[in-house]
DNA sequence: CTCCAGGTGCTTG
DNA sequence: CAAGCACATGGA
């Protein structure tokens, strides 16, 4: 059992805002699994709780909350988007694991937020390792390289996208994984959408929510709702265009607006 | 039964 | 480039 203090944080918004699927609200704790860490967490106040699998310089990380948001808070200010803020404020952006959150967003495309919980646990179910915690049952992430059964992976009800799942299973593994965290943006990008069932959107999910490249901008259907609304009259606009549009606006902040304008859009769309 | 969902890859103008 | 379409499958 440990605790963090914590300021400009809200645990619900951070985990629910849909950059993040394998938690489990139970008795008032979120059951958090991470590859092979299964642990469980809550906040009361200006303060986090957690027990198990897991320490308070890898909650730091995991959760954001190293990320200094005093910043981020005078640019939004400055750019007129406290209204995103406030209706739900403290979230942040999480650092995952790198290949969980590759699967997580490979499976996510034309599909929806419980779909992808439900791909996510029937192949952790299939491919990952029981974990026993507070006399529940949890499955590990499978780690890289054991995606390897391709019926199994269309058993996990990951249709169209199972053939993707299979070939990237044999293209990554930890020496990939190593060298994207050594290269740049630019190049990490360009790595990530190598693989099969990986175009721009999906890596910039895995640049922002795991290797912690603020300056991605992922866009899906919801941004392009909010971004075409907001600066561009309302009109239909490509999503080239809308990327090209946040880089020169947000700069180093694109991953914190898009989070803040994609929760918002979500939940009121 | 039909339609759509945190897109991607492939094919055509 | 931009537009159109197929791709599996659960849920509304």
């Amino acid at each position: 059992m440990g605790e963090i203090e914590v300021n400009n944080f809200s645990l619900k918004y951070t985990i629910e805002s849909g950059q993040f699927f394998r938690y489990y609200p139970i008795d008032g704790w979120y059951y958090i699994v991470s590859r092979n860490n299964v642990f469980k967490i809550k906040q009361e106040d200006n303060k986090l709780i957690y027990e198990g699998d897991c320490n308070e310089f890898f909650i730091r990380e995991f959760l954001g909350l190293n990320d200094n948001m005093d910043e981020f808070i005078k640019f939004a200010k400055n750019k007129d988007l406290n209204k995103f803020l406030e209706k739900y404020p403290g979230i942040r952006i999480m650092k995952q694991d790198l290949w969980q959150c590759l699967v997580s967003f490979v499976c996510s495309s034309a599909s929806n937020v419980k779909k992808i919980q439900l791909n996510l646990n029937l192949l952790s179910q299939y491919f990952g390792k029981q974990i026993k915690y507070d006399n529940k049952i949890f499955y590990s992430f499978p780690e890289p390289r054991s995606l390897n059964d391709l019926e199994k992976l269309k058993e996990a009800k990951t249709g169209y996208r199972a053939n993707f799942l299979f070939n990237i299973n044999n293209m990554v593994d930890e020496t990939f994984i190593r060298n994207l965290r050594l290269v740049k943006y630019e190049k990490a990008k360009e790595i990530l959408t190598s693989l099969p069932g990986v175009g721009e959107k999906v890596a910039d999910c895995v640049l922002l929510f795991s290797l912690g490249h603020k300056n991605a901008f992922p866009v899906d259907v919801w941004i392009k709702r909010m971004m075409e609304e907001l600066y561009f009259s309302g009109e239909k606009t490509s999503i080239k265009k809308i990327r090209e549009f946040a880089e020169e606006e947000f700069g180093e902040h694109c991953g914190y607006v898009q989070q803040y304008l994609f929760h918002y859009g979500r939940m009121n769309g």
